[in-house]
DNA sequence: AGCACGCCGACT
DNA sequence: GTCGGCGTGCTC
């Protein structure tokens, strides 16, 4: 028996790949892109072959044998593995660290029963393929003319949707997707929403769209056998239409031909942990790969996205209107909370709409991007605050659970019946979250049926879902909830939306948090008033408290004017040289000392030059202090992509090659700076 | 990153 | 006496 060697890509932070032998006759040794099984170390770990070899270059002492290839699973497309070496060489991480984690765990274990099942339920299933759509509703003419645009686009194609909440962009996809499986019928189409939970209307529209066509989801909370299953299903061309989160850009989609992107503009399509990538923008490459058309969708594009549908990169599709008959925008008002005092935090103005819609028995959501009762605890004798011990953050009283809780590190307190300085015990809280909004609300409104959602009152499995239930069925009066409310629920009898203390963004360190207040203004407006007004119906209408009424943003959103903010917006960034108009990657570092990790910093900006790159001060980041660790960041800025790119690339070897005990981790493309 | 080895403090 | 804290060394 003769031997091949398998070059294996593992999911480890080593920057290099691992050679094991495989006994084979000629002719039959394995496929790059399949998968195999190897002793790594002290432990099994399942690597996906990158080359087949006859020699290697590692001393045959240390060689060791490879111990199964799944012969069962059809090797990884090789534009697959450039997308995932794209991804890799693009945010600096070896290869196994990209294309592995994105693969159903039950492919990385040592046994293959749980493939073999999946396989064989597959098989199962029957091979029915009916490409044609059920129940095509009659699209306006400027829905008509975007579904068009996309449905009959040929190669690279990127489209901007442009439309407010309402205008019917679902449609739009839904009616292009039909385009495309008529013209071929193998095609696969990958449909990418920022968060399934959110969104649940969205994969029900599909499957009843479809009958016939093979509907597969993949997001983050499926249990591991339909996570391979559906995974599967993309990987055999069997799923016609893939439904997923961030981590779909990565599945295996062998026939792609369309891929649309909602909600393109939504924060969480940049994985905040781990790899850092962007799903919007990997899936950008992956069409510009594959030759094939994209649609990037949203009421509120990225600044980004913006930027390119103007230059005319990007092909903007526009809809100007809502598409549910009647449905009017709503009317955006602003409480000057300077005139208007909230008491509990409610305006006059605002409790005397929420009683006028409990007068008609009306829905009313309270949106307050802050949980728990209040945000700290004080004495008010000496002047005690709840700090976080261990991070530089406060302590969040959570009043239900007689807690509190560091929203950075988790730690809990029970709350202290004294204050810990001086013993006096009055102490007070500080602020207001939804919690302490939900009190004040039920004391004013005693009659009503307020319901809360937020992180805290979701945390079983299920239960956020029950909650949109019950208010879809009219059980509720006014809903409180933060930024989870503010997405994808079309709540039918709702005609009052309230937004409280939105102005913190407005001084936000963050250069992007005023964009990101504006779409979620106009996000969350966007629940108000989508059904049409019925006969006696109150008109629809958004109230903002803030205490600073005159600021560009909010004039912005009560017009509904998204196109003057953004090209506002883009005209600061470019004067700032801030992107989309820069390119900026972020190293962080963290370590008990602040010292040690600024002196890290430092001498990684000594480490190398560029003149076409600047490397700004090391400076300890806002929330400085984290579960007891001192953090810090460097900024790295280059008015050219291939600059920074080829820069960051000898500079994480140079970093890599630093023996350091501060912990670090670079990013490109950081959102939160 | 895991995972093991290795050498010093407070607990069943 | 041990459990366990994290330093440091290695992974074909």
């Amino acid at each position: 028996m003769s031997y091949c060697i398998l070059q294996v890509a593992l999911d480890t932070p080593l920057d290099s790949w691992f050679d094991y032998r495989w006994p084979c006759a000629p002719g039959e040794e394995p496929q790059v892109g399949q998968l195999a099984l190897v002793d790594f170390g002290r432990r099994e770990a399942v690597g996906l072959i990158v080359a087949v070899k006859r020699e290697s270059d590692v001393p045959p002492e240390k060689l060791k044998d490879a111990i199964a290839v799944r012969t069962q699973l059809a090797p990884l497309s090789p534009t697959w593995l450039a997308l995932a070496q794209f991804a890799a060489d693009y945010y600096q991480r070896p290869l196994g660290e990209v294309a592995l984690p994105g693969l159903p765990k039950n492919l990385r274990v040592g046994t293959t029963v749980p493939l073999d099942r999946a396989i064989k339920k597959l098989a199962k299933q029957e091979a029915v393929h009916d490409p044609a759509p059920a129940g095509m509703p009659v699209l306006n003419p400027a829905q008509q003319l975007a579904a068009d645009a996309i449905g009959s686009a040929q190669g690279f194609a990127p489209m901007l949707l442009y439309g407010v909440t309402g205008s019917g962009k679902t449609e739009v996809y839904l009616q292009a997707c039909a385009q495309v499986l008529a013209r071929e019928p193998d095609a696969q189409i990958l449909v990418m929403v920022p968060e399934i939970n959110l969104t649940p209307q969205l994969e029900g529209n599909i499957r009843a769209r479809f009958p016939g066509v093979m509907v597969a989801t993949l997001h983050s909370s499926l249990a591991e056998g339909e996570r391979m299953l559906h995974w599967l299903a993309a990987h055999e061309g069997r799923a016609r239409i893939v439904l997923g989160t961030r981590l779909a850009i990565l599945a295996s989609l062998p026939r792609l031909r369309l891929i649309v992107i909602d909600e393109e503009h939504d924060p969480s399509y940049k994985q905040q942990e781990g790899l850092r990538y962007s799903a919007r923008d990997l899936a950008v490459w992956r069409a510009h790969q594959l030759g094939i058309p994209i649609v990037l969708g949203s009421a509120t594009p990225s600044l980004e996205t913006w930027h390119h549908a103007q230059s005319g990169r990007y092909r903007k599709l526009e809809l100007r209107e809502r598409a549910v008959k009647d449905a009017v925008l709503p009317r955006v008002r602003l409480v000057d909370t300077e005139r208007d005092r909230p008491r509990e935090g409610l305006s006059s103005q605002l409790v005397a709409a929420l009683r006028q819609r409990m007068e008609r028995g009306e829905q009313s959501l309270l949106f307050l991007n802050r949980r728990g009762y209040a945000p700290v605890i004080t004495c008010e004798a000496c002047g005690w605050i709840s700090n976080c011990t261990r991070c530089s953050s406060f302590m969040v009283l959570h009043k239900p659970e007689h807690r509190l809780r560091c929203h950075h590190c988790s730690l809990e307190l029970r709350i202290p019946r004294a204050c810990p300085d001086c013993g006096n015990v009055d102490l007070q809280p500080l602020g207001r979250g939804t919690q302490r909004v939900e009190e004040g609300l039920q004391a004013m409104f005693p009659e009503a049926r307020i319901l809360r959602i937020d992180a805290d009152s979701t945390r079983r499995k299920g239960s956020a879902q029950a909650a949109f239930d019950s208010v879809h069925r009219g059980e509720v009066d006014i809903l409180v909830g933060t930024q989870m409310v503010a997405k994808g629920h079309d709540f039918k009898k709702l005609t009052l939306v309230g937004v409280l203390n939105p102005d913190t963004a407005l001084f936000s360190q963050d250069y992007r948090a005023s964009e990101r207040l504006f779409a979620q203004l106009m996000q969350v407006a966007g629940r108000a008033g989508r059904a049409g007004r019925g006969e006696g119906a109150s008109e629809s209408e958004v109230l903002i408290q803030t205490r600073y009424a005159t600021d560009p943003l909010y004039a912005a959103v009560v017009n509904h004017d998204y196109e003057r903010f953004a090209g506002s917006l883009l005209a600061e960034r470019k004067q700032a040289a801030l992107p989309p108009f820069m390119y900026q990657a972020l190293l962080r570092a963290e370590a008990r000392q602040l010292a040690d990790a600024i002196g890290f910093l430092e001498s990684a900006r000594e480490l190398l030059v560029s003149e076409a790159v600047f490397i700004n001060d090391p400076i300890p980041m806002t929330m400085t202090r984290v579960h007891n660790m001192e953090r810090a960041q460097l900024l790295v800025e280059s008015s050219s992509r291939p600059a920074l790119q080829a820069f960051l690339k000898a500079w994480m070897a140079d970093l890599r090659a630093m023996k350091t005990r501060v912990r670090w981790s670079l990013e490109v493309d950081p959102l939160d700076i």
